[in-house]
RNA sequence: GGGGCGUUAGCUCAGUGGUAGAGCAUUCGGCUUUUAACCGACUGGUCGAAGGUUCAAAUCCUUCACGCCCCA
């Protein structure tokens, strides 16, 4: 017992419980079967009064974590919570086993149950269940936080995810709607006959955005491999390869700050289609969110943090130069390709401006800095500036933009899309491109990847392609203010136990 | 990186210099249709950590840790 003096008199009178268990037999037993979900009987008996229910003696297997625990004297009524909700349990001492009612008292408050017996409707017409057998399955040594209040404390919550999904059933939901979120997209993307694939985690390039990897470590090779920041660049490996309509649902990593917005891994959705350009992405973009919001709200109509999107009707479109316009009534729009004139406006914005941003970074600047928080209203952006676009195909009618757009909702990037450059030779010019800003200072420019330039030169057919933020696609749909919370283990700085 | 707020019993929270509190939970007793069950009694604390000021610190000061929010 030295070794638990420390530990708080709660847990330690549910420990002294448990070595009873232990001696009186199995404590841990798992011959349970139950052959009902609560949510399942509170659907299928929904129209059952009492006496039909009696009538019908209809005999239940349901087993759960003990929620709320009511002893009144020689019978009592406990509720079991199981993945689909509660159902209530009546014991009465003269219906069951000899004993069983004398132990069951013992059992606390979020110890694991099973029990069967028959249904019936309590005076105030609750659906439960009458025991005629009920066993301890799994003693819970830990108090659950209090029944009226709960646990809100934000640290515990995303600490000890458990104990939440345990409690709060508005947490349960938001992952139930990630859930759903995830595959109405696949749906969606199959029913378009596209395939999924998995491309790697470790990379010997980073490549496929502009973003500061994590790194690691290969033992056997003994060499540095990076977390992918996108899995862009293999995608559109499998378009050269002829698997046509790819896609991939998976984790991104990126070396940056922690915040309400971000979490250093975060799950993208990347779709590259071939014989298809960026406005095919567009128009399947607000196909793919008017049948989600529909599929997973039963509603067009998105609320997020007070306001109210109609998901239901086409979505906003402007240019990047458009929303510089709008956004910057004072803004010169004779000189929106003068570099002079930009520098000096993004000095007048306090941004800082390096020697070496051209025309559409500096354009760029400025929209990032006045436009975005502004579009509210489901809207895309596009016509991005080729400097800022080194992936993307070169707009035919003027080069100094590219096929791209973002997508923006309450402020917020959710996507990003574009016609894929499938010119090598233009390819290979971005990417020296990148490397002259890497060198001059930008860590988060892209490498030159050669196997990428050898690949495009085996052509890849024209193709577009999009990303998906997943995670704050869930947290539109679930109205949460942070990452976090849509996240089931968010990352956190290391817990000091003592 | 900067600023603001927070950290007190298992949980939710009071307590702004003078004996650490409440509700729920726990423990014990009572109660065969409860719904935050109820009635009675009891119990539970390194006040985030370390240092300082003071006759006296949960309270004031400093540093640190962790969290939340805002900004870069």
């Amino acid at each position: 017992m030295t070794e638990e003096k420390d530990e708080n008199k709660l847990i330690a009178e549910r420990r002294a419980k448990l070595d009873a268990l232990r001696e009186s037999g199995n404590a841990f037993p798992n011959d349970f079967r139950r052959n009902a979900l609560a949510g399942q009987l509170h659907q299928t008996f929904e129209s059952h009064e009492d006496e039909a229910l009696r009538d019908e003696h209809i005999k239940v297997a349901v087993s759960g974590r003990m929620m709320a625990k009511r002893v009144m004297g020689k019978a009592s009524f406990i509720k079991l919570q199981d993945r689909s909700g509660q159902i209530q349990i009546r014991l009465e001492r003269d219906r069951l086993p000899e004993g069983v009612y004398q132990s069951f008292k013992k059992w606390d408050v979020g110890d694991i149950v099973g029990t069967q017996g028959e249904l019936f409707r309590t005076q105030t017409g609750e659906l439960t269940v009458m025991a005629d057998s009920a066993r301890l399955l799994t003693k819970s040594l830990r108090p659950l936080p209090e029944k009226w209040h709960g646990l809100s404390d934000q640290e515990t919550r995303y600490r000890q995810r458990y104990v939440d999904l345990i409690i709060n059933e508005s947490s349960r939901e938001v992952f139930r709607t990630r859930s759903q979120i995830i595959t109405y997209m696949r749906s969606f993307l199959e029913a378009a006959d596209f395939m999924e694939v998995e491309t790697p985690m470790m990379q010997i390039l980073a490549g496929g955005a502009n973003a500061r990897p994590f790194t690691t470590h290969h033992n056997a090779l003994d060499m540095q491999l990076y977390l992918r920041i996108a899995p862009e660049l293999n995608l559109k490996r499998l378009i050269v390869g002829g698997f046509d309509r790819v896609y991939e649902i998976n984790r991104n990593f990126r070396n940056e700050g922690v915040s309400t917005q971000h979490n250093p891994e975060f799950t993208m959705m990347e779709a590259y289609r071939a014989y298809a350009d960026f406005t095919d992405w567009i128009d399947m973009t607000e196909a793919m969110l008017h049948g989600m919001s529909e599929a997973v709200l039963g509603t067009t109509l998105v609320t997020y943090q007070g306001e109210t999107f109609d998901f239901g009707k086409a979505f906003k479109r402007i240019t990047v130069e458009d929303a510089i316009r709008i956004y910057n009534p004072e803004f010169d729009m004779s000189k929106i390709r003068d570099r002079d004139y930009l520098v000096e406006y993004c000095k007048k914005l306090g941004i800082a401006v390096h020697d070496n941003y051209g025309e559409g970074k500096l354009q760029i600047e400025i929209f990032d800095a006045t436009g975005e928080e502004h579009l509210r209203e489901p809207t895309f952006v596009t016509h991005y500036p080729t400097e800022v676009s080194p992936l993307s195909r070169k707009n035919d009618d003027d080069p100094f933009v590219s096929d791209r757009f973002e997508f923006f909702i309450a402020g917020r990037e959710i996507a990003n899309g574009f016609s894929e450059l499938n010119d090598p030779e233009d390819q290979a010019e971005r990417f020296r491109a990148q490397v002259e800003n890497k060198a001059a200072g930008d860590d988060e420019a892209m490498a030159y990847d050669h196997d990428y330039i050898r690949a495009l030169e085996f052509g890849m057919p024209p193709t577009a392609g999009i990303g998906i933020g997943i995670d704050r696609l869930v947290m539109l749909l679930t109205d949460s203010a942070s990452i976090r919370d849509v996240l089931l283990f968010p990352h956190m700085r290391p817990e000091v136990f003592d």
